[in-house]
DNA sequence: ATATCTGTACTTGTATGATAACTTGAAACC
DNA sequence: GGTTTCAAGTTATCATACAAGTACAGATAT
């Protein structure tokens, strides 16, 4: 398999395209050594130049670790993808909740900050979210809600933060919850219920009050995901 | 400035160690060009070899862009400090302070989490982190103080959270601090004792007292930025 | 028989020189 | 003034050579 420069990519990076690829598609464990640079050369048809700048590449990445006179070995692979962050293994139960744990951190300072530097247009957005709630079912304008009172910091990490979670976070999973939690119009009331003492916290520009909402807010949403886990 | 391996450093680690150091350092802006390789290889006594490994590393890291024909050129500095937190403006002055915040809001949490689930191994090593502070400078060891909190969060998200942010945040552009808040020395026993006072909550484990001194803490460091902002 | 030493083949690390592909700016030209 | 051309400088890639380290097989000593 011969690697040819395309679209723009050079050599070397056409070279740590396919040798990543082939790390993170599992061809090679977590400890096992990659073949020689000798072997890589011929098998990719490229110089060592091009073979050596892309294991640099995939050094810096975190993905191998050259070890002179031994080899290159892989220490992460598929399975411990963790690190892009913006791709959490949502596949294990638990880390759904340790997801909700650390959006918890950050929106209980997102709202305790937004309640003192809310603008009057920022504060509007935010109760009309909260309207569309109740109006629409919490499927997306439930994160529309927090995404609003996350721009009301007006600091645009809180958002980016927030958006890095996406919707999946709570409301999609959470309405499975309805089995335990009685039908979905009581969830519903119920959720909205604790968006309106965020909300008059907020109006207030309460920052402690907004503050102690929200982590009521969210750490009910991690009791209610507990149960899930029990009830398996 | 000839750079040597240290540590079981390879030349191009330390080579690359280099080049970071001064770009994060802020010797060179946002679309800035870097010397030349030829220019590099003579300024470090090292292989061109050594220095194209080195490129490619940054590269990987996202910290340059060499353009074939034209040089290598730098597209993230030290005041986007690092993240590579999706695609935030870090142009502006003030992101700096908005990264501070949104880690204030991660730690803050880590803290309070870190009081209450902590093991005994885990509070040692928090323990020594603040020892290897006094030790060897902020420099790095104030970053490992802090990844050791989220680490006895045992919550693995914490810890991903922190890592994105890197050192940089804080600790070197904090020791420009040290024209206004004194010497060097007075600034790392000033660190030292707001870090004992983190630690002494979460030995007693008392999640509250965690999360104000970590919360003083880091909204000092903010105030310090916010000051140097103003000096300018 | 076991343990230790040694050598050899293989591996990564570094240096050097050559050529190709490309960019840029200035000089030459119309 | 505007366009073309060219030369110098830059990265990209290749090839070769040697240094330095590892690992394993086989010899050697105990």
């Amino acid at each position: 398999m011969i690697v040819k420069a395309q679209g723009g990519d050079t050599l070397t990076e056409a070279t740590t395209k396919a040798l990543s690829a082939r790390i993170l598609g599992g061809e090679f464990a977590i400890g096992a050594r990659l073949p020689s640079e000798a072997q890589l050369c011929t098998a990719y048809g490229v110089s060592r130049t091009v073979v050596r700048e892309a294991v640099a590449a995939l050094r810096a990445d975190g993905l191998v670790e050259p070890r002179r006179g031994a080899g290159v070995f892989v220490v992460r692979d598929s399975l411990s993808v963790t690190v892009p962050f913006g791709e959490i293994d949502f596949d294990r139960l638990s880390s759904v909740i340790e997801v909700l744990e650390l959006r918890t951190a950050i929106e209980v300072e997102s709202a305790r900050m937004a309640a003192i530097r809310r603008s009057g247009a920022q504060i509007e957005a935010i109760v009309e979210a909260a309207r569309a709630v109740t109006a629409e079912g919490p499927a997306d304008a439930d994160f529309a809600f927090h995404v609003a009172i996350a721009e009301a910091t007006n600091n645009p990490c809180f958002v980016e933060a927030l958006k890095m979670f996406g919707p999946t976070a709570i409301p999609r999973k959470a309405l499975e919850d309805k089995a335990l939690s009685g039908t979905p119009q009581d969830y519903i009331a119920f959720i909205d219920e604790e968006h309106q003492r965020i909300v008059e916290a907020l109006l207030d520009q309460d920052a402690e009050a907004a503050a102690r909402a929200m982590r009521g807010h969210l750490e009910g949403a991690q009791k209610r995901y507990r149960r899930l886990l029990r009830a398996r």
